[in-house]
DNA sequence: TCTGATAAGTCAAACGTTTGCATACCTTTG
DNA sequence: CAAAGGTATGCAAACGTTTGACTTATCAGA
């Protein structure tokens, strides 16, 4: 056990060639005759010999591996973007290193630092709820790695970003139960710092402004996400005098949230209140109720996509090139239920 | 920008000294004078020093990562696993290469094979349910990299693993429902390939034989985990004609999965039939009629102690002594929901 | 027979760090 | 005052691989 890996100058001694040679037979380097090639991948496959990564990464100052920063892997949406970068990092025989933030600015500063050590040749990230500010993916540009991010997406122009736009159809979802006869519909917003480019409230205002509904204020209110939180948003616009009819949900988890609370405050889901929310979880084809529909994000493409971008980055960064920031916008899409 | 980052040696030339003492004095070497010791210390944070890694990892042979492998990131199970790993790696200053083999032996092999060029320190790994032998597994030690297998354990005694062992909560599961009356309890059992060491068949038939109820062979089914898989078995169950009042689930989703289809059939959860399962996940917490009961597996404190496990073996390794095989076992715990 | 091209291979430096050993100086101590 | 011991530092090798520059042999063409 622990017979030594063999490695490309056991390779040359044994051949009695430089290792140089090896070295270039085994890349199929031109000017290598066609004998020693030979001879030397037979003795390559004899020993056994694989090459050592960490060498080659220390010396081509690349180790083919990307970091993910995301908050929460146990959220389905984020396990979808992992299918999606992993797709495309595996087809250029990259391997990821996934780093959770749980929604804590310093965790994810931590994940980034220890990302940069390792030397990630780029990151992915998806910044978390309380992130506020982004100088430590800034800086990763003083060390040469690139940075792309997805999803939640922080609100400036000079980043890299794949993001879905929510703007269309949250109008779409809007008009959809107007057309169901619903007038007053809740939103059930998430918290401010994830609303900070507020495309599903300006979709939820313009439907009302196109369809002449009235706007009103205290139909809007804010979840932290929790379960708690939600119920208390819930009870919120439950208590107002003239209650809505209908409820857009920020998200499924939030939806189902509210729906469960409301069934326990014996109200009828889609006579008494109905529901439309966004991320189009599989999750919502357990329950009995879910919402009637919901605003697909892609979060495989996303995962796809912003990977794409990635080895762009990574591959122009080796080529010297400086390219514009590229800010790839998907459309989000309304599924009924 | 990319301006290129500062090395050891630049901090030795500027200060007109060799790298080695550079080196010793930012490990606090205890030969290196006071004087020596501030200045390339304020050198090193003057040009923002960093040490690069991948020549650390290199010389050191070590990488300070670890190796994930398991089926599918998205079930909850799986992702609390990680919590579990990250919690204790974090500690150790170690992160993780995660890999899906989305249950395909080949990709399971691609992984190992890619994580083991990465030179990754160690691996934990859930095997899919297609994975028949672990050769690829085995190669591991030929590299001295440790592997330590978690929740899905292939079923051989010369490994190091971390389990759950189901058999005592199983029994107390169907006593559970024996208690509440029910004489007729189906089981819907999971594949073949998973279920070669039952301790949720064995607990299941020696809670029968205990209480002295028969033990009807045909009340046992499979389901391959997919939807349509589960309403087959299902199907099966309620064509006998002495049809069961109670199933024991394999885990959460082919119970939900079992619900669903059950109600659409109109039949009365916990009238006509009743259910309890394992995993105990969060996801039971949305839906209208979850599982009465389901087994903790504490995927959560699998992945700690798996990860604790495999960092004595990292240890053990460099110390050059040999470690008896261990295997973990946790035990299952029945909740009541 | 000489020139020059081509093929086949070698040499050695380089990547950034760690570490065993040698060295230089200084201070004790017998 | 010389030997011993300690303190602070430098030297150079090593980890495994890649790669630009260089050497040697072979051979065609003039």
């Amino acid at each position: 056990m622990e017979k030594k890996v063999p490695t490309i100058k056991e390779i040359a001694r044994k051949l009695n060639i430089s290792v140089s040679t090896v070295s270039r037979a085994l890349h199929d380097h031109p000017s290598i005759g066609l004998r020693t090639k030979t001879a030397v991948k037979n003795m390559a496959a004899a020993l056994n010999y694989e090459p050592n990564q960490t060498a080659i990464f220390f010396k081509k100052g690349k180790t083919f591996t990307l970091g993910i920063v995301l908050p929460n892997l146990a959220e389905e949406f984020f396990s979808a973007v992992i299918n999606g970068i992993e797709q495309v990092s595996m087809q250029n025989n990259y391997i990821a290193l996934v780093g959770q933030s749980h929604d804590s600015l310093e965790t994810e500063k931590k994940i980034v630092e220890t990302m940069k050590n390792h030397r990630v040749d780029g990151i992915l990230a998806s910044i978390s709820k309380n992130t506020t500010e982004i100088d430590h993916f800034r800086q990763m540009n003083k060390y040469g790695i690139p940075v792309v991010f997805f999803d939640r997406v922080p609100d400036v122009a000079d980043i890299h970003s794949v993001s879905c736009n929510l703007y269309d159809s949250s109008v779409e979802a809007v008009e959809y139960l107007i057309n169901l006869g619903h007038r007053r519909i809740g939103y059930l917003q998430g918290p401010p710092t994830l609303s900070i480019k507020n495309e599903r409230l300006d979709g939820y205002r313009d439907a009302h402004k196109k369809h002449q509904l009235p706007l009103d204020e205290s139909l809007i209110v804010h979840s932290d996400l929790s379960t708690e939180g939600t119920q208390a948003a819930f009870d919120q616009l439950m208590s107002l005098e003239n209650r809505p009819t209908a409820i857009l949900a920020f998200n499924d988890y939030v939806a189902l949230d509210a729906i469960r609370y409301a069934r326990q405050k014996k109200l009828r889901i889609n006579k008494d209140i109905s529901f439309v929310s966004y991320a189009n979880l599989p999750v919502t084809r357990y329950v009995d109720f879910p919402p009637l529909a919901s605003v697909e994000q892609f979060p495989f493409e996303q995962g796809a996509r912003a990977t794409e971008l990635l080895f762009k980055l990574i591959n122009q960064k080796s080529s010297g090139q400086e390219m514009p920031y590229e800010n790839v916008v998907l459309q989000g899409k309304l599924v009924l239920h």
